[in-house]
DNA sequence: CTTAAATTTCAGTAATTACTGAAATAACTG
DNA sequence: CAGTTATTTCAGTAATTACTGAAATTTAAG
């Protein structure tokens, strides 16, 4: 997998954005040379195109999994793992965001609502402080449920509606 | 500024998840503290607060401004600064999210269209990483459009059509 | 079952990022 | 303007996170 200049940019820059989202610059190239493949690769594929340890491969490879976002496939009369990434740029987006909703947000309305329960009665706590707790757990609450609704329509709908922009509002006004 | 144990469990939760997108800690119980905190507090409740260093705290609160989610006010006869964070839930996540566009979308789109237009003249890139990049250009500069409308509209609007939830699909069925 | 290839684990280390504290600067007061 | 308080800067260090390489394990072929 020789990498052409236009390619290694974008792997790159990959790389570059994964840490101010708290991923690890080797999963995000990882990813992103999967992604641009035409074909599956080894993991040892990607140790000589992307020059990095063997192991750090295979621990990455592990995560891509557990986003699921990268999949084994074999080849016939190979026994190694050949790894393809999702191709369908809209599933990605809806695999990763479905993944840091039920590993960050589902964990932070479970703490929000133990608050909110628990600061019934606690006395300490001053009412505005409540109160914002309380404003805070039902917005993510309600976008939580939106997004879930979205989610679930047929994706040409979704398309459609996307393609609709503003003039949605026509609607409700 | 004394904290009460819901105070203290909402401020290092979100100190936690900072992590997981790449925010430092500080920053974010910093943030956590003005947005529950229901008056303005000088960098030295903060000090006295969270127990972290006087220079980490400006420092953090000037990354903060930058991000617009706070601001100095102050007290007639005192010059120190108090700081205060927006209140308003939906707005804070919409700063937030305007901020992210403009620092990793908007560049990230400025690469990818180098890289579309470098790949008409460059024969080495296959034609199915040539697709994918401009599938991808496309893809989020379609979102990145939708965004800028939806971003747009009167808020009402927005909130009357997203507690509408799926039904807005009855639009375009 | 033995051997070899592929993969994973994990302790140690490197790289990065976050934080501190001392010193400098800025902003005000009398 | 000298003195005081508030704030910022930044070099050094601590803490965290990412990565490597050697060893162990798994998997399959002969």
């Amino acid at each position: 997998m020789q990498l052409t200049p236009t390619m290694q940019r974008c792997i790159l820059h990959w790389g570059e954005m994964a840490g101010r989202w708290g991923i690890s610059r080797s999963v995000a190239q990882i990813h992103a040379l999967l992604f641009l493949s035409p074909a599956p690769l080894t993991a040892e594929d990607i140790v000589g195109t992307l020059e990095i340890a063997r192991s750090n491969v295979s621990v990455s490879l592990k995560e891509l999994q557990g986003w699921d976002l990268v999949s084994i496939t074999h080849v016939l009369g190979d026994r190694r793992d050949y790894f393809q990434a999702r191709k369908d740029i809209w599933e990605v987006l809806t695999t990763i965001v479905d993944g840091r909703k039920r590993r960050e947000i589902d964990p932070t309305l479970a703490m929000l609502r133990e608050c909110a329960a628990e600061a019934k009665q606690d006395s300490e706590t001053p009412t505005e402080v409540k109160e914002r707790v309380a404003s805070m757990l039902e917005f993510i609450e309600e976008l939580s449920g939106w997004y879930d609704q979205v989610r679930a329509m047929p994706r040409p709908t979704l398309l459609k509606l996307m393609r609709m922009g503003s003039r949605v509002a026509k609607m409700v006004s």
